[in-house]
DNA sequence: CGACAACGTATCGATCCGATATATCGAGTG
DNA sequence: CACTCGATATATCGGATCGATACGTTGTCG
């Protein structure tokens, strides 16, 4: 159903988060901006339905992974910013983790969906969370709705009425339709000879941190 | 602000309706489907505003459009249908008409919005409504929105933990962002040799029945 | 030290949408 | 003729979403 829901469930999985954080992840992992007036409601239902469970503060103790925010004084400052929240009292940052019924919710969000234009790319981006089977099984529903719709496009009448604005708008969704089909067609191919998954939702604790970045996307010179 | 509000205000604009058909128009008119939990609630707000108007049902009052079946029986049988319907209740069958407030507000809509992104075929599918200078702003205005958010996804981090996947989908949107890009600069320059405004929203209670197709369209017929 | 930006959580009102209820009509169909 | 079925048509409900906004904390810079 929700797209927050597999947004903030798909982030969770990889490592705990707070409120703020994950917002700031996801503009950069995908377009997808989740507003706060989204993304908390979203949490606290989450966490009221047993999907996420907010956890202790870890920041600084041993084995958090800590973003790394490139400059080394900003590092630090956080470091310490951090031992200081956990002395003091200091307002909120709650931070989440995700339980096991998360993941369970969160594999059946990765497969289910597809109505909403947003859902695909968040799909695509946690789609080395399913084994090889769920990947195909979502990207050939992507590459039949895509293909459905541009036999819509294709079909509307253009009647007499028809500005020009009307029917260039028209030729240029069939055409990227067309262009969209062809794309997921790749990656399909693609999908076919990935070597192995390397995490799947239901092998918990898994890291998957050695995904090779591997050839990809069936170039692209013949543009421009 | 509201996209059901210019999708409404543009076919009324056009052309008294009632919701039913509403939707389908727009349905047939660009990829956007307004739901009926969204469209009658509009309905109702507009003319609570004043925006919009119910009217007489004129369906067979002399120079009423009144679709044409095609066939004789079926136009006679829907003629004495709509009698009866005058007559005796009928559920509803509630005709819109747009107010002069409605076409100032329409006007509006046309030009400012463009937060969401199906805003601007809607925009576009009423663009000859508006003067010359009015379309180049819209379009001008979709190029800069274009070429930003193409600039953000170049500037994306991409680091260590993107999988292939990632990697496809922020490269699939770079090239989907430069050829609308690429699209929206041809049809700027079309815009600006645009030979006269048949109608604009200012000019009242012009049918505009007269829209000429013009040439049109980098062609069309390559399909199917 | 005081203004200011960034961080961070939270809520409100308006809106949007899928599902659903209700009702009428024309076209079959037995 | 009664019956159903699908298209037409309006309307509402609950849940989800979002922009705006409020509020509090922390670090930075002049």
């Amino acid at each position: 159903m929700s797209l927050t829901d597999l947004a903030v469930l798909g982030l969770l999985s990889e490592q705990d988060l707070h409120g703020y954080e994950l917002q700031k992840r996801l503009a950069d992992l995908s377009g997808t901006r989740v507003s706060f007036g989204s993304l908390y409601p979203a949490l606290s239902r989450l966490e009221r339905e047993g999907a996420v469970r907010a956890v202790d503060d870890v920041t600084g103790t041993g084995t958090a992974p800590l973003p790394a925010t490139g400059s080394l004084a900003g590092e630090t400052a956080a470091f310490r910013a951090a031992l200081r929240q956990v002395r003091r009292g200091r307002r909120g940052r709650k931070v989440y983790g995700i339980t096991d019924a998360g993941r369970a919710r969160l594999a059946e969000l990765l497969e289910a969906p597809a109505d909403d234009d947003r859902a695909f790319p968040l799909q695509l981006t946690f789609l080395h969370l399913l084994p090889t089977s769920g990947r195909t099984r979502i990207l050939e529903r992507r590459r039949a709705q895509l293909a459905e719709r541009l036999a819509a496009v294709e079909a509307r009448p253009l009647d007499r009425t028809a500005t020009r604005w009307r029917r260039a708008l028209a030729a240029h969704e069939a055409e990227s339709l067309a262009r969209d089909l062809a794309w997921v067609d790749g990656l399909i191919a693609g999908a076919a000879e990935s070597p192995e998954p390397a995490a799947s939702v239901e092998s918990a604790t898994e890291p998957a941190g050695a995904v090779r970045p591997d050839t990809v996307t069936t170039n692209g010179g013949t543009t421009a």
